[in-house]
DNA sequence: CAAATATAATTGTTATATCAATAAAATGAA
DNA sequence: TTCATTTTATTGATATAACAATTATATTTG
């Protein structure tokens, strides 16, 4: 009988999984009301000032109705503020207020953290292996 | 800057996310009217008979809620049925109707041939290394 | 035994994923 | 310019994740 255990893609799910419950409550504790989702809509948004939201869905690859509705929860939280776009009409401009920076910012140093304890044993080698593999695979997968 | 892609943890969610899309997608396409959660509940559950919810949970790497609902949707499904446990009425019976068994079975090449897609050009060693490292993260997340 | 505690599962709430349907604005072609 | 098409975003429905609160039953302890 083949074992959850023992199936690889059980393990990558929850691995990352780990690794989320882990950095959200690492997050939390101190003291950042954001979920892990939110922080990496916010950076893509902030990385990415001029982009749509389905840019903004492709890079943080999630789903564009996800974006929206995450959107909708960083505004609310003071985070962004969103504005008619002036050349589209369709697309909205969303600037990012003081506090984004701030926290994106602040929580560096935390996220630093989060991967070096997640990471520990494993060798900046061995890490860009996994990285090409896992790069491999998404390929893979996007291919078929 | 940093770029998402060059994130390892972006990268891993990325891949578990396009491996489930893709595995999800292949799944319905041979007519199999399942999730991939539930799929892996349903798996846990006939590999395990004898397990109370939390410990299906505790195999599925899911949480109480979402295995209670879970099981719900197998059983409105009909790949489960659902009865007072005989000497502990605080927990349920869950047999499997013989169509989980059927279903599991018939899936199984599907799920061989959607792992080697994935998989194409990672050999045995690497993966058995891969797989290594991921477990090691677990252990890292889950211990701190 | 009775009260306190522990265990098993459910329910409620909020956030996100996915898919489908829709709305509004921009663009392109006749 | 007008109509068809495309683009951008939202909304609705269902599934799952995480966390808290609750219910029912079992077990332990005094």
């Amino acid at each position: 009988m083949e074992r959850l255990d023992d199936i690889f893609f059980y393990t990558l799910e929850k691995s990352i999984k780990s690794y989320r419950q882990f950095a959200q409550r690492a997050m939390l504790k101190q003291g950042f009301k954001l979920t892990i989702d939110q922080w990496l809509v916010l950076k893509a948004i902030m990385d990415n000032p001029d982009w749509n939201q389905q840019a903004i869905a492709d890079a943080s690859f999630k789903d564009f109705a996800s974006v929206t509705r995450i959107i909708e929860l960083l505004v609310k939280k003071g985070f962004l503020t969103r504005a008619i776009h002036p050349t589209d009409r369709r697309r909205f401009l969303l600037t990012p207020m003081p506090k984004a920076e701030q926290d994106l910012k602040a929580m560096r140093p935390i996220t630093e953290q989060n991967r070096k304890t997640a990471l520990k044993g494993i060798s900046e080698e061995q890490l860009a292996l996994l990285h090409q593999y896992l790069t491999r695979i998404i390929e893979n997968c996007q291919n078929s």
